[in-house]
DNA sequence: CTGTATCCCATGTGATACTG
DNA sequence: CAGTATCACATGGGATACAG
């Protein structure tokens, strides 16, 4: 059914609030400075605490911690520890988190069109 | 094209960055506390300020203002200006906006099944 | 290496009153 | 009606230092 369809259907304030809520809730998991690159990082390969800080330019242990714990609460993302010494830990995207990909991917693709429009607006 | 495909060209930070970029761009575009329900409201039918004032319980005039003054710079939405006494001024979602409708509800559906998962996981 | 603690600041949003 | 001005506050995120 698409938005259209819906909007028949939606009459009330509590019906509009309920229509939004799961869309605000996948915003709230993505959103963020720091979730995207987390979540882009970790589904091109499995990556380490340390690692991960590389890979993301700019963000600080403290918020990669912040972020990878939440992540890890909403069953994105999968933490591992090897009993190594010292010890190391291993972060991936559960399978779930992978199935955020087709999302994102649709997001993309809106937005890569929206780059373009604003670009030849703006050369106009 | 896939994510994981997409994943298979992106080697430097640069490269990933571009790739999230329009990604981003959506996110501000439709992120905040109050763009979606007003984008939401207006995909149901067109509205004057002080109905859509109304109908998003709990927004002040001086974030409705802002925030329509944000979608209608990013050319979501249209604002029409009709010369009664005192002035009225129309509402409306422009062909663009409207063009966000299958994102959102792409990203609804996901939500829709992430609340039912989280729902499961709890009362289990 | 894998984080945590503390402090600080910018930004987003709310409350209230006001204007054309 | 359709907004704007002003002030206040919470939250997100950065910097730096430190701990197990």
């Amino acid at each position: 059914m698409n938005l259209e369809n819906k909007h028949k259907e939606i009459h009330t304030h509590q019906e509009c609030k309920t229509f939004i809520l799961p869309v605000r809730d996948v915003l709230e998991l993505i959103g963020g400075k720091w979730r995207l690159p987390i979540i882009i990082a970790l589904s091109f390969q499995n990556h380490r605490f340390k690692e991960l800080e590389r890979q993301i330019v700019g963000i600080t242990p403290r918020m990669l911690s912040k972020e990878l714990k939440d992540l890890e609460v909403n069953g994105l993302v999968n933490r591992t520890v090897f009993d190594t010494m010292p010890v190391s830990v291993e972060y991936s995207l559960t399978d779930y988190g992978k199935s955020l990909d087709k999302v994102i991917e649709t997001i993309r693709d809106w937005g890569v069109k929206h780059r373009t429009k604003i670009i030849t607006d703006e050369t106009r």
